[in-house]
DNA sequence: AGCACGCCGACT
DNA sequence: GTCGGCGTGCTC
């Protein structure tokens, strides 16, 4: 007799411990169990296993009633991962475990079950057979594995016959899915020297070490991952390449599967569950080499990894925004470390927090500096003050649609960046003048012109445009303010009647796939002009284009965050990285009302580094990350007084403890369907320190104290 | 998180 | 009288 300890499934705070059962059964640490719980059967994970002889409990302990796996779920690797996890994001461990499988496999009383298919095989021919029998049975016997609705497609009920006679038998098998589809031969191009002294670095120094990879778009990074991978497979290891979101690179999917076919694994959140399951399965039993996914496939059960990737590392998306807040990037440092081998981080504007740890080389800089045959993309900055001081009143300036008119009348194509969605952002009644809110959320409505409905882009709350003013009544009608970018669509097709315009938002794309349809019909040239919010920045490459304009600018440098001027730089950065991937000469135009910003300067010169230098200056007197670490608080409900009670009472309990740091005041967060959000950020020099404070907080509030309000907290937080 | 227990309001 | 609202407590 056994007793174990086990995690029940919940990813709760207040269960996060184990419990401790009797188990009679032949049972490892990291298999699943079935175990009474409270007036109902939970699944367990078994978490330790002693001799009852010497466990002692204050319990009186119940029975495990069955083991689920036959094999181990959760290796060794995995267990010490969630539990890094678990430590460092102040989640559950439940929640950590959960994260990292795909939901066929979760611990989880639930309905999932991997897709099953039926097959035959011949038991016996010992018996007659009639001709057609025993084609049947020779057809059967053909094949490595015969799925019964092949052999019933052939020979009708003659497969049943078999089956009833005893010749054949059937059983079922975990059906085979296919996930992607197969890609033409990818050559590998001749390297330029920058790419061959990035590979030999990384190639003579084996065992674990962090590389940054500072690579202007265009300079062939994607290359160089894939001679490194190519290196790492004959060596007999795996290879895991993280890209930020799969549907806005599909070329990088069809490299890496062109130049590896078979041995890739695809593995992205739009998946299905049974197709999730299906790659990570073919995973687990090493029929494939290397996975290409999101965030989630950070987590893919190699037990042999020898370099993993980071593409874009400075993408947000990296971070998951729901429990457990984990990084990506983390786990992925933290499972090169266990593997010992490369994790290469790439970026053309690498996350300040890589970049000043690669400046103390705590990673190794590589420099991509190069772009390969052609020359970087000309910057203009265009004044918007003096358009309006020459009359202009348009969304476009006078520059960007001579630029646009020149590249489009010789056949080229023009990208236009628009980062707000629907007609117009606001309406105000012409009667009461007040301004239409949604009815869940503290933020006003966006009218869409082409839908003729009215949306909330906070909670997509969607309602037919009606002239009546829902709040007096009025007909008078609106007053539409602000611009959305069905108002630019609207203009070129005035001003650039003679040229199709395509648009890309989330109002186009909302159907799957809808993504992948609109860029591949541009890359067909079905369309002269694409027009898109920020989700057209990344990665995309279309030889054609000459001409990149991003229209509104300062929208994302007015945000109160500190790292909003990075991200704008970021965000600049890369979308002009879509002019000129041929050997045309790329123009970007970037219409401004702050041409005297210092951000510019450094854009213009495509100087990361002197950008770096400078705006780590405010960091550093502002005291923020990456010169210290930070962590919010948030506490939500739908009263509005527990949500601010709750915040307000560990604003006390974290000023009580006088820690080495800042603790900011409360902040009330805009009301989303109809939830009410306080926050707290604290900021501290040391990370175990804050990992302990809010480790504290959830301790005494979730726990001691049985706070049924909802507490969330993320540990180095991308917004603030 | 679930689920049961328990204590108060509006109904057959 | 009791059905059911959700506040509170507990889970080896």
């Amino acid at each position: 007799m056994k007793v174990i300890e086990v995690y029940v499934e919940h990813p709760v705070y207040e269960i996060n411990q184990t419990f401790s059962y009797y188990c009679d059964f032949e049972v490892q640490v990291g298999m699943r169990v079935l175990v009474p719980f409270n007036h109902t059967e939970l699944v367990g994970l078994v978490h330790a296993i002693h001799d009852a002889s010497e466990a002692s409990s204050d319990y009186d302990l119940k029975s495990v009633i069955r083991v689920i796996d036959e094999e181990i779920l959760l290796n060794d690797e995995i267990r010490k991962l969630a539990k890094y996890m678990e430590s460092t994001t102040i989640a559950p461990y439940m929640a950590c475990v959960q994260a990292m499988l795909p939901t066929i496999l979760k611990p989880k009383t639930s309905t999932n079950s991997a897709k099953m298919e039926r097959v035959v095989t011949i038991i016996s021919e010992k018996m007659a057979f009639t001709p057609k029998e025993q084609r049947c049975v020779d057809y059967i016997k053909s094949k490595d594995v015969c799925f019964y609705s092949d052999a019933r497609k052939e020979f009708g009920n003659t497969v049943r016959q078999l089956v009833v006679k005893g010749a054949a038998s059937e059983y079922l098998v975990e059906a085979k899915t296919k996930v992607g589809k197969d890609y033409a031969d990818y050559q590998e191009p001749e390297l330029s020297d920058e790419q061959k002294a990035c590979i030999n670095k990384i190639e003579n120094n084996h065992g674990y070490r962090p590389y940054l990879l500072y690579g202007v778009t265009g300079a062939g990074k994607t290359e160089v991952y894939l001679q490194l991978a190519k290196q790492v497979i004959e060596r007999g290891q795996s290879v895991i390449i993280l890209v930020p979101e799969i549907g806005l690179t599909p070329q990088m999917v069809a490299r890496v599967k062109g130049r590896f076919h078979d041995l890739v694994a695809i593995y992205h959140s739009k998946l299905n569950n049974q197709e999730k399951y299906s790659e990570y399965m073919r995973i687990k039993r090493g029929e494939v080499k290397v996975v290409v996914g999101t965030r989630s496939a950070i987590f893919m059960p190699f037990d042999n990894l020898g370099l993993i990737i980071v593409d874009e590392e400075h993408d947000k998306s990296y971070k998951q925004d729901s429990t457990p807040r984990y990084h990506a990037r983390d786990i992925a440092l933290w499972r090169g470390q266990y593997h010992n081998c490369p994790v290469v981080m790439a970026s053309a504007t690498p996350s300040f927090e890589s970049y000043a740890r690669a400046s103390k080389n705590v990673y190794e800089l590589l420099t991509l500096t190069k772009r390969i045959n052609v020359r970087m993309p000309e910057i203009h900055l265009v004044n918007m003050k003096n358009e309006l001081r020459r009359s202009n009143p348009y969304l476009l300036s006078k520059d960007l649609k001579t630029a646009m008119n020149e590249a489009l009348s010789n056949g080229e194509q023009v990208i236009l960046l628009f980062n707000r969605r629907g007609y117009a952002p606001q309406m105000e009644c012409k009667s009461c003048h007040k301004v239409i809110k949604c009815p869940h959320c503290d933020i006003s409505l966006s009218y869409h012109k082409e839908e003729k409905v009215v949306k909330c882009h906070y909670c997509d709350y969607v309602t037919p445009f009606i002239s009546t003013c829902p709040v007096c009544g009025s007909n008078e009608g609106f007053n539409f303010g602000g611009v959305g970018i069905q108002k630019l669509e609207e203009e070129l097709n005035r001003d650039f009647k003679d040229y199709k315009v395509l648009r890309m938002d989330r109002d186009t794309t909302a159907r799957k796939d809808g993504h992948e349809a609109i860029i591949e019909a541009f890359g067909r040239h079905e369309a002269d002009i694409l027009i898109g919010t920020q989700m057209i920045a990344k990665g995309l490459d279309f030889p054609n284009v000459t001409v990149v304009g991003i229209v509104n600018a300062d929208q994302g440098m007015n945000r109160p965050d500190f790292r909003s001027i990075e991200d704008t730089f970021g965000f600049l950065s890369q979308a002009s990285g879509r002019s000129g991937r041929s050997s045309k000469q790329g123009k970007v135009f970037i219409q401004t009302y702050d041409e005297e910003h210092y951000m510019f300067n450094y854009l213009k010169k495509n100087d990361y580094h002197g950008f770096f230098v400078r705006e780590m200056k405010f960091r550093h007197v502002g005291n923020y990350p990456p010169y210290c670490y930070m962590a919010a608080i948030t506490t939500s409900d739908s009263s509005k007084e527990k949500a601010q009670n709750l915040a307000y009472a560990i604003h006390e309990y974290l000023l009580n403890k006088h820690i080495d740091g800042k603790v900011y005041n409360v902040t009330e967060e805009t009301k989303v369907q109809d939830t009410y959000r306080y926050r707290i950020l604290i900021k501290v020099k040391n990370n175990d320190m804050l990992e302990g404070i809010l480790k504290d907080i959830v301790d005494e509030f979730k726990v001691k104290q049985k706070v049924r309000v909802k507490l969330y907290i993320d540990n180095n937080p991308l917004t603030v």
